[in-house]
Parts: structure tokens; C-alpha cells; sequence
DNA sequence: TTGAAAGCGCTAACAA
DNA sequence: TTGTTAGCGCTTTCAA
């Protein structure tokens, strides 16, 4: 059959649009988006015609239109440093179901820790309107935070609190604290020496904070401690590797204390010591980092420091909400410690 | 009609539009948008001109506008069970790193293994006009299937085959094939009975093939095969647990061989074989699946399945910039199977 | 190779 | 409460 003739008018491309639905219903398309962001500004009658039309004919808004309409876009942009680091991925989940009654979605961005390709990320992001963007960490370039407070866009900094002072709102906690947390915790079991142990420390701003909270705390509890970062992730086999270097050089001290950057590192240095025989708590008390899924139930069970980063999700769901609603933020702060909490299984 | 002289006419919402840059560089819009999007297409004086005017304006252009107009947005809409399951974390990073070039953004959505939320994240995302779809598995509502194939939209299912024939693309491996293996693998370890341990296998359709492949093929070379499913999630804590089912109905054999539905399960049972001071693998010979970052470091360190998570993502990403190319599939298959690969360590 | 013109599907003033 | 109207910023014919 001959398409449309000669009028290549409309490069109709949506199947059911708008127009169709306020046709079918008998009413103007500026009623039907009426009673899409407000039902209630429209009659019974209206709305029931509306909703029908829609059940009837399927019809599915185009996005781009009502964001391009609207100036603003039902998308939060979400930049994290990796999407593999269970951190991010429990709060992302957490506030994917925070935003999930406002219809809002996540736009993803992963910088893989380089600055170069946050600031490209934003820029992107941005030319999204989104309705809030989400960035870890407190520490950007000039050029992001220019174009960040530029944008007008809400921004929600998470998982660092303590640093920098935050662009707009912030969700997370201090990580010099859970350093000096960790120190004290050690120092508390009655240990002589003090090591922390991490993974490119030199890259992860938040890492490299605990480490330092954790080094300045023994200092100021007059334990000897010692550094010991390795340019490779932070993971489990890591552990392993860093816990032979505490041997070889801490090798006939005992009651050392072992704070790691995280739990994949601890629950490294629990293989390891397994493996060379090795007293944990005994000689060796060790204190990991996330609370992550294994460390209760790891053998001996894994001391451990819970960032809850569900709420930090669930938190910054509620800030983005807030400032959609047009909540002012001067009747609340809008800078959220969520704290953490020290574990005491049985490494320590 | 008077030309309207009323004053609210350019509710101008964004800083720099691309009618800026074209006057700023002294050409039209039309041949900035050309520019962009072909800049062979444009003369080298014209060309320079619209670089130069984008750099000092700082032009971003907005991707709602540009996506309305073309009736395809640089996005691709991914949809998984959950984020924090590290398979589509790491499945994802890969993805995105191979999307990045084509500059094409990802949407994410959970269903968090809810064929209902699975169908309304569909229809939304659908409603961005993607560039493409990505979803886990192939078992999908047939209100969801007809809206796929409704669309137009290329759609690339992951994870998961020789299930359901894929709707489009497809990149994956077959999971019953997986349980199959790991069952062969572990008779070859000389073992006398079988067991396979999973969480809500109800939900987690994927876990459910391997745990039927599994049991099939312990069937077929004549060995006796239990399983044992629990509601919970598969955490390292129900691995745990289930170990000590295992342990309460079969404790009196030896030689048993413990398929596990994925690593986390597996860490559980050494955990829990460590503290009950059973021997692995004398007694029981255990089998992962992920290799998982600590499956090799554990001790003793674990054999388990390794599926390519990065490769699917990769190879995903090639299929999506392929179809976009407008390379038809005619000359190359749309289906990829990853594969899989038994390691072979210590507790088998 | 470039530009004019006509929308893409929706929102938002404003008027009725 | 509803409809009219005029865009949002860009892409895409088509003609020059």
C-alpha cells in the first residue's frame, strides 16, 4: 500500500501520542497533561475519559518531550566510581526504590576513579536536565563545581562527609573518623602496634582518609603503626599479599593490631593467616571495613565497621524529593552524617 | 494577527543553545547540528568556526531536544534483578565502558526478580526511545515480549540462554550447562553422592537452571544427588547454614560433592566446614560458581565456574554499536554464547 | 556544502 | 475546569 502520499508532513514516529489519547477521550491534550501531573485539577469525569483513553489505546508519554517541554527531566544522574564496588551498588539500589514513587530514573555514569571522565560524565548528565544529579566524594575538579553550582541542578554528594565543604546537599559520614575508630577499637584490645592496610590509597580520596584518621589516632594514642598500601584494588587477594609484607617486617611482634581499608582486604588477611598458621585475634587482631555480606559469617567472625549505605540511598532519595517538592531547605539541613557503626566480632 | 509583542515569548530555560553557537560562528543551526553529528559533512572553515564557538560558549547540547527531533535518544535502557548482584555489576561496568565511545548513556532499572516491576520498567524506559534495551534472562511476561518486539527497539538479553528463544539479540550462556559441568567435575573428583545448594531458586530463574542441570546430570552418571534450596537469599551466611543441613542428613557419608549455586554459598560452606572442622575436600569436595574476587585467595582456595560477566558486557555493547551502524545481522549471528570455564582448585 | 522551514510530543501561560 | 496557543532546542527534509 502507498504510505502517506505526497504531504511528508508528519514523521510520525510514536505510535500513540498525546493528541490520540485526548481525541479518544473527547477532551484538549492540555487536559490530558493536566491530569497526568495533577488528577486532581480535573474533573471525574475528565479523568475517567482520560484514563480510559490511555488503558484503551496503551499510550505511553514520550519523555523527551515533556522534558524538553518542561525544562526538566524525570532522570537523576547517578556518578559513582564504579558500579562493582558493593558500596555504591547497595546505595544506588537503595535509592533507586527511594526515588521509584516520584517516577524518577537513574542515569548511570562510572568515572573508574579518574577526574577526567567525572568531569565529562557531568557535563553529559547535565545536558539531560535532570531533576537532581548524584556524585560521590566532595572532591571534583574546579571546572565540575563550576558547572555544577552553574547548572542550578539539585546536587546530592555522597559517602564523604568532612572534607570538602559539600556543592549543595551531602549523605555519608567522615572516613578520618572510621579510621580513628578502627585505631581505637585495636588499641582497646590490647594491642602493642598498629598497621593499616589498603589498596590504591593514592586513588580512592575516601580510602586514603581512613588511612589517615587511622594513623593519626594511633599517634595520638602512642601506638607505633605503620602504613602499608599497595597500588592494586583493594581486594581479597590484596589481603593476602599485604598481610605477608606485615609479617615479613612485624614478623616477631605480637599483639598487632590490623585495620583494612576494607573488608575484602581483612577477609584476605583471615585466608592468609589461616594459611601460615597464624593466631587471629591472638597475634594478629584485625579489623576490616563495610560490613559486607561475608563478615559475620566468616571463620573467626570479622570485626568489622558498618557504613550503612542503604540509608545514604534511601536518604538521598529523600532529599531529592524534598527539594522537588519545593521544600525549602532552611528548616532542615540538608547535609546528613549517617554515621557508622564499629562491629566487635571475633578478629578482634 | 499583529506581530505578538507580548513580552513572555522565549521562556529561555537553558544557557547556550545551539542557535548561539551558530550565530556566534557565523553559520546556521542546521550546520552546526550536521557538524556534530557528521563533521566530514561540513567545509573546514565552517567546521572551525562552530569548534571555536562551542569552546568559548561552553556549549553542552541538550539531549532531550536532540532525541525528541530524531525519535532516538543516546540511551540505552538496562534492566537487571538487582545491582548488587556482583555478575550484572561487573556485566554493566564492561558495558558501559563499551558504550562510552558512541557516546550512549545508561537508564538503569531494577526489578529486584519481580516480573511485575519488570513490565512497568519496560514500558517506561521504552518511553525514553532508547537506543537500545538491555535485559537479564529471557523469561519475560508476554505483555513485556509484545511491547519488545511492539517497539522497534533493539533489545539484547542477558545472561541467560538456551531458555526461551531470544527476542532479538542475545548474549549469554546456558546455566543448565553450568550446573551440568559442575556435577561432572565433581563425580570426576571421585565423589559418591551429590548435593546442590541454592537460595530462593523460585525467584532466580538462572540458579534454578543450574540447579536442574546439575541434578540431571548427577542422575545421568548414576550418582545419587539431593538438593537444597532455601527462601533466603544466597549470601556466605545460608551457605552456612545449608552446610549444616547437609551435614544433619548426610553426615555419616564421606566423599560428597557440594555444587553450590554461586561462590557466596560456597564461601559459606569452607566457612562453616572450617568451624565444624570438617575437611574439604576429603569430605566434601565443593564447587562455586562466579569465581568470585576471593574465590581464588580462599583458603583453601575455591573451585568454581567462571562465566565471563565482562565479556558479555563487552560483547553487548559491540551488538548495540553494530545494529546502530546498520550492520543487519544477516551476515553474523545476533546470538552469543560467552561460555563458561570449570577452575580447578583445592576444594575439588 | 549550506540554510530555511517544518516539525518531534509535550508543557505551561493565559484566556475562556 | 478546560481549551488555545506558543514554544522547549534540536533534527531533518528539501532546495539553493
Amino acid at each position: 500500500m502507498a504510505k502517506s502520499e505526497t504531504p511528508r508532513k508528519r514523521r510520525k514516529v510514536q505510535g500513540v501520542t498525546m493528541m490520540d489519547v485526548a481525541e479518544r477521550a473527547g477532551v484538549s491534550p492540555s487536559t490530558v497533561s493536566l491530569f497526568f501531573r495533577n488528577p486532581d485539577a480535573v474533573s471525574a469525569k475528565a479523568g475517567n475519559a482520560v484514563r480510559t483513553a490511555v488503558r484503551d489505546l496503551n499510550y505511553a508519554p514520550n519523555r523527551m518531550a515533556g522534558g524538553l517541554a518542561s525544562a526538566s527531566s524525570p532522570v537523576v544522574g547517578v556518578i559513582v566510581p564504579s558500579i562493582r564496588n558493593a558500596f555504591f551498588a547497595e546505595t544506588i539500589a537503595s535509592l533507586q526504590r527511594g526515588l521509584d514513587p516520584a517516577r524518577l530514573q537513574i542515569m548511570l555514569g562510572q568515572t573508574e576513579y579518574d577526574q577526567s571522565v567525572e568531569d565529562a560524565l557531568v557535563r553529559t548528565t547535565l545536558s539531560w536536565a535532570p531533576a537532581a544529579l548524584v556524585v560521590a566524594g566532595t572532591d571534583h575538579s574546579a571546572a565540575t563545581r563550576q558547572l555544577l553550582k552553574a547548572s542550578g541542578v539539585p546536587v546530592v554528594e555522597i559517602w564523604e562527609l568532612g572534607g570538602e565543604t559539600p556543592l549543595d546537599m551531602a549523605v555519608g559520614f567522615d572516613h578520618r573518623e572510621v579510621g580513628a575508630a578502627a585505631a581505637r577499637h585495636l588499641a582497646s584490645r590490647a594491642r602493642r602496634s598498629l598497621v593499616f592496610l589498603s589498596g590504591r590509597v593514592h586513588e580512592d580520596k575516601r580510602a586514603a582518609s581512613r588511612a589517615e584518621g587511622f594513623l593519626a589516632e594511633a599517634k595520638a594514642l602512642g601506638l607505633p603503626a605503620r602504613h602499608f598500601d599497595h597500588p592494586a584494588p583493594a581486594t581479597t587477594e590484596l589481603g593476602g599479599i599485604l598481610f605477608n609484607r606485615v609479617l615479613a617486617e612485624l614478623g616477631n611482634e605480637d599483639a598487632v593490631g590490623i585495620g583494612c581499608s576494607n573488608d575484602h582486604i581483612a577477609l584476605g588477611v583471615l585466608f592468609e593467616a589461616q594459611r601460615q598458621a597464624r593466631s587471629i585475634p591472638g597475634d594478629y587482631a584485625v579489623m576490616g571495613f563495610g560490613d559486607l555480606e561475608f563478615a559475620s559469617s566468616a571463620a573467626p567472625a570479622l570485626s568489622t565497621i558498618r557504613p550503612f549505605g542503604d540509608v545514604i540511598g534511601s536518604e538521598t532519595a529523600r532529599l531529592i524529593l524534598g527539594r522537588r517538592a519545593g521544600l525549602e531547605d532552611t528548616d532542615r539541613t540538608s547535609i546528613i552524617d549517617t554515621g557508622f557503626r564499629v562491629v566487635q566480632r571475633q578478629t578482634t
